[in-house]
Formats: C-alpha cells, sequence, structure tokens
DNA sequence: CAGTGGATGCTCT
DNA sequence: GAGCATCCACTGT
C-alpha cells in the first residue's frame, strides 16, 4: 500500500512538491483517483493569490502545509489547491486533472453521465465529481474525508506553462503525467 | 475541429 | 464595478 502523504511530504518548496505529486492518488470520501495534472502557485508569482498578501480568501494559503485550499472560480466552480511551505511562505499546487479509479457511480451522479474522461478533466470538474465545496477549505489532508496517498513509481512528466492566466504566463509550472487521456488539455 | 461568449458569485479596488 | 487559476453550448468552417 501506498504512503500517505502527510504535512511535512508539503513542507517544502511547491517547485519540489508539484511534480511528485503526479501519480499520487487524492480521494474525498473514497471518491477521486490518480493526480494527473497540477500548476505550482507561489508568493512571488503575479498568478498567485498570495501575490498580494493574505486576505479572508486566501487565508488558508497562508496556514500550515498540508492542507487544502478551496477557492470559487468564475462565480460557478471550485478549485482545489494542497497547501505547500511552511508559512509564513505561502505557496500551493493547484490540482487540475485526476484519472478517476473509484467512486465512477458517484462522479457520474454529480456531472451526469459521461465518459471517464472527461469526469475529471479539470480544476473546476474535478472538485464537482468529488464533491468539493468550500466547507474543505483549510482542512487538512491527512484526515477524513480526504485521503492522499503517494505514487508507487516515478512517473513520466510533462511540463509546459500554465492554464487560463494573464500573469507570468511563460513560467512553465503546469505539471503533467505524459501521454495520460484524462489531462484538461494537452501539453 | 476552432473560436466565441454567456453564466455566475465573490473578492478586492 | 471590474475581473477572475472555468466550463459548456453554440457558431462557423
Amino acid at each position: 500500500m501506498a504512503e500517505r502523504l502527510t504535512r511535512e511530504f508539503f513542507a517544502r518548496s511547491v517547485h519540489d512538491v508539484a511534480p511528485e505529486l503526479i501519480g499520487a492518488t487524492l480521494l474525498v470520501d473514497g471518491v477521486g483517483g490518480v493526480i494527473v495534472e497540477v500548476e505550482a502557485y507561489d508568493q512571488d508569482d503575479p498568478a498567485s493569490h498570495s501575490f498580494r498578501g493574505s486576505t479572508a480568501r486566501t487565508a488558508s494559503m497562508f496556514g500550515p502545509p498540508g492542507h487544502a485550499y478551496v477557492y470559487r472560480s468564475y462565480g460557478i466552480h471550485w478549485c482545489l489547491n494542497l497547501v505547500c511551505a511552511e508559512a509564513p511562505r505561502a505557496e500551493a499546487a493547484l490540482v487540475r486533472a485526476l484519472e478517476p479509479t473509484s467512486g465512477l457511480e458517484e462522479m457520474r451522479e454529480r456531472r451526469g453521465l459521461e465518459p471517464a474522461r472527461a469526469l475529471c478533466s479539470g480544476p473546476g470538474k474535478l472538485c464537482q465529481a468529488l464533491g468539493i465545496t468550500r466547507v474543505l477549505d483549510g482542512c487538512p489532508l491527512d484526515e477524513p474525508p480526504f485521503e492522499l496517498r503517494a505514487r508507487e513509481e516515478e512517473a513520466p512528466l510533462a511540463v509546459g506553462p500554465r492554464i487560463g492566466i494573464t500573469q507570468a504566463v511563460e513560467q512553465p509550472w503546469r505539471y503533467g503525467l505524459a501521454g495520460s487521456p484524462f489531462l484538461s488539455r494537452r501539453f
């Protein structure tokens, strides 16, 4: 059985943690799958929510590592981040896509009938499929309802620029499982 | 296919 | 009151 990811794993630079998350398993109440795409955001990054300091919305990104930072995007979607680095650093990895492996029926109930490759292929989609909302903002990742397990083997990485941002567009801080059909977009 | 625009709510200026 | 770390439906090839 793969090792559980604890606070110590996340208490490092997001630029070290993010690529190691590819291939890890993320479950919420037993529903989820294998992480195939993440993006790194650090505090010196104009595209990061932590760039302009702590606010009510971003407080959990400034909290201890190994916790969730959940925010609403475009008024409609929820997005899940895994908080990295020790305070006062504020870094996080945005989980952008999963390969669904567990609880497919529940995901389809939440998102409607879809092929497996479309259930979690985007940050808003996977939060809907896993039932992630603001309720989980600030919750520890090593306790229920979360279950987070390390990858069993090193994963072939794809790297590229991040998606949907207007600042620091050129930084290659998007990581994916090379060749996976479950990505939000091809690299 | 690719490209466009609407929905929607909350934060910050 | 603008602007979003998005998604989907709709258009036109």
